[in-house]
DNA sequence: CGCCAGGGCCTCA
DNA sequence: TGAGGCCATGGC
């Protein structure tokens, strides 16, 4: 077993499965779980890949993916909360919905003036593409190379490794690429060295900013677990 | 108070 | 193509 996949199956074993994506309605039935300090909320669905079951799961991750650029995940929860609460989760409402209240239901995830102009635009094409290529997804305006493979990893289900700011720190620190090292390369790094599995490719996602948080804030250098294997 | 978060676009060499 | 500026809120 490579490197890469060595590191994935240590990650597993230390953490657990992490349950990713959040989902609203998936989160209030675990209303009395703990949320951790980066606000998400571990275990909402841990080692269970069906998700998302329905139209309206699918779109809320395809926003969330949007909503978390550059963005704490608490305040993409707010915004989320507050577009279901309008009546505006879903791919029609967006596009008829008027900038102000748009943008004032997202004001908490921050740039809502970019990010509602996103959510309309990506709304439009949600309704128009059953099924988007990720060449299709970055040729729309808002959807980077991250944001992009999100989509498709957490959305989508299709095997694509998503590289973060933490997926550098960690990997980089380990010596396997310079930080800044090109998107493509260093997805094409983790695509060859693991099984084409979305859920392995979900849960090192997952992995990756659950030890991350831990391990890697820009504040702490401390030593991680991972730099002694 | 300053830092920074589950980025991406635009501009200018 | 790459570096730098810009977007904006809220938790800590």
């Amino acid at each position: 077993m490579n490197q890469i996949h060595h590191i994935y199956k240590e990650l597993l074993k230390k953490y657990g499965h992490q349950g990713w994506w959040p989902l609203l309605d998936v989160a209030r039935k675990h209303a009395g779980k703990q949320p951790t300090k980066t606000g998400s909320v571990q275990g909402y669905h841990p080692g269970n890949y069906s998700y998302p079951q329905t139209d309206a799961q699918h779109f809320e991750i395809c926003t969330g993916a949007i909503l978390t650029q550059n963005t704490g995940w608490m305040n993409v929860e707010k915004a989320l909360v507050l577009l279901a609460d309008n009546g505006l989760l879903d791919p029609q409402s967006i596009v008829r919905a008027d900038d102000t209240t748009l943008k004032q239901a997202i004001k908490s995830a921050g740039y809502f003036n970019q990010k509602a102009k996103k959510l309309k635009i990506f709304a439009n094409f949600f309704l128009a593409e059953e099924k988007p290529t990720r060449k299709q997804l970055l040729s729309l305006w808002g959807i980077g190379p991250e944001t992009a493979d999100s989509i498709l990893l957490y959305a989508y289900k299709r095997p694509v490794f998503v590289v973060d700011a933490y997926t550098r720190r960690i990997f980089s620190r380990l010596g396997f690429f310079d930080i800044d090292t090109d998107y493509d390369e260093i997805q094409a790094l983790f695509e060859r060295s693991l099984p084409p599995d979305y859920r392995i490719y979900q849960e090192y996602h997952a992995l990756i900013v659950e030890h991350a948080k831990r391990c890697y804030m820009r504040t702490s250098t401390e030593p991680c677990f991972l730099e002694r294997i």
